[in-house]
DNA sequence: TCGCCAAATGATACATTGTATCAGTTGAAC
DNA sequence: GTTCAACTGATACAATGTATCATTTGGCGA
């Protein structure tokens, strides 16, 4: 497992949280102290991180932090639309794209541990088809795409 | 959860047994004891089953099987492609046809537990061309419909 | 501003799911 | 029959997720 680089500077994440917090008031969720600093947390690593790995983080800064209340604030802002959770790899993510609509497609490196997100016309119809044609009425996708990046398959062709 | 009723006579699972068994070796699988023994519980059951489930089926035919050699089993059975693991469910089920080439979509019936395992061409097509596009070569596709299946859904008006 | 009430938290304990390790056993092939 | 890799049994433990209940917090109306 590579490490992808921290995905923005310190003031656009500021300005990213600020975005997301204001996304969770509007969809109905208070944004309190524990689900900031959760929010803060994924958004500085800027990769997925199970449950316990954030936990790990958040200890240093609020010592009474517990399994039980990072799992309710992850509830609550998967509920929000702004946190994805990755079933195959048990793991939680910051939504790509929260102001759109939701379920995508969550592409995952194996070598780096990158997550693409994505929300693929020709996935959404051929999901939505499927189920129709077997009688289904579907309330959740999960399509987790797992394979290695480009950058990862040919690293130093590049420069 | 209600329950599926068992898919097949006594006769036809020793049937599918066998067929199974034959898969398993013929992809260069031992298929001892224990693994036979999870591949009855499976077939016998005919839905979904979480790997603690399936110990405790284990349990009373033979007293010394633990955890870990449920997993062992669990593995060696999905390398040669007869089970499958839900990763939304965290369970592991038979596949519905172990003939065919793999890597398919599952529907799951969150009311009755049904799981509905299929091949769908556009679902290839779509997931295949998606990762093509990001540049992922990809190595493994899991898509997992939840929903109501139409049993489920109008469940009185049939008769 | 105050007090109310629902929502959220803290604390603890526990349930479920999955692995590591290593000594002993088995079984296919020679 | 011997041998060696594969499999198993046993034990311990790691990782992930929940239940419960007393307490605190925060939004809101009086």
């Amino acid at each position: 497992m590579g490490k992808p680089r921290k995905p923005q500077d310190c003031g656009s994440q500021q300005r990213a949280l600020e975005r997301l917090e204001a996304l969770c008031r509007a969809r109905g969720q208070r944004l309190t102290r524990q689900r900031r600093a959760v929010l803060r947390q994924l958004l500085a690593e800027g990769r997925a991180l199970s449950a316990y790995e954030l936990l790990a983080r958040l200890r240093p800064e609020d010592g009474r932090s517990t399994p039980a209340g990072v799992y309710r604030a992850l509830e609550c802002l998967m509920q929000a639309g702004v946190v994805h959770r990755l079933e195959s790899t048990r793991s939680f993510i910051l939504c790509g794209h929260p102001e759109a609509p939701h379920g995508g497609q969550l592409l995952i490196c194996r070598t780096c541990g990158q997550v693409v997100e994505t929300e693929d016309e020709r996935v959404e119809a051929a999901t939505g088809r499927l189920g129709q044609r077997l009688g289904f009425s579907l309330d959740q996708r999960f399509v987790e795409l797992t394979g290695v990046c480009e950058r990862c398959r040919v690293p130093q062709t590049a420069h």
